[in-house]
DNA sequence: GCGACAG
DNA sequence: ATCTTGTCGC
């Protein structure tokens, strides 16, 4: 889980990537066992662009309890702007770096963002499963600029997350009366099974464990990195 | 051309 | 993402 030293540092170079990397996608494909003992990953990003700093979190979980059985952090430059759509190429240098830091290979890696509910169908979580090989889903908080019908109030009720016709993941209500999540898969993985881990990494708050984990520490780390003023 | 726009 | 106070509610 290394970042490639032919790295994109424009939008055309990224973009195209983007294409490169397209046919590698497989959303429909094998599905990692879901057991007591499964390793379920977390990344998150935080960053102090004034300082020109970023810093990463991975956090490994096991799936039966939701506790944190191992976790690291990397800190390094921005490696590229933020810009819709590319996002990937923001946040996944410092993501691999912190991945490589795990001492355990992760059964399913959740990132905060999108997968297949992109553009040009190869969102954040898209991009990281085709480099680590690994399972992979993307869990975001905003719905971007798909359009879905407002799922039902319950925790677990769900709608489709649409771009135009086609259906690109679901609208999730983790929990009752709350916003929803919006759900997309990444590699090696399909929306039915997506959205059981969804919920199973939301018993009591709207985003998943492994996000609400892995922000935090990024945060800490970021702080930690950055002298008070 | 002008907004909108994951984090 | 990040900048930011108090406030309502479980």
């Amino acid at each position: 889980m290394t970042v490639p030293a032919d790295w994109p540092t424009t939008a055309e170079a990224a973009r195209a990537e983007q294409e490169r990397l397209r046919p590698l996608v497989v959303p429909e494909g094998p599905e990692p066992p879901r057991r007591p003992g499964t390793l379920i990953a977390g990344v998150d990003v935080a960053y102090d662009d004034e300082r020109d700093v970023v810093a990463a979190a991975a956090v490994l979980l096991d799936y039966a309890t939701l506790d944190v059985v191992e976790q690291v952090t990397a800190v390094g430059r921005v490696a590229f702007p933020y810009l819709p759509g590319l996002l990937a190429f923001r946040e996944l240098p410092a993501v691999l770096d912190a991945l490589s830091r795990l001492t355990r290979t992760p059964d399913l890696i959740v990132c905060d963002g999108y997968g297949l509910a992109h553009p040009r169908r190869l969102g954040l979580a898209s991009h990281l499963g085709v480099h680590t090989g690994l399972p992979t889903l993307g869990i975001a908080k905003t719905p971007f600029t798909f359009t879905h019908e407002p799922p039902g109030d319950r925790r677990g009720d769900w709608s489709p997350l649409l771009d135009g016709p086609e259906t690109v993941g679901r609208a999730v209500r983790t929990r009752q009366g709350v916003k929803p999540v919006f759900l997309s898969v990444g590699h090696r993985i399909g929306l039915p099974e997506a959205t059981a881990v969804t919920l199973a990494l939301t018993p009591s708050y709207r985003l998943p464990e492994t996000t609400r984990r892995a922000d935090s520490l990024c945060r800490r780390a970021l702080a930690a990195t950055v002298p008070a003023p």
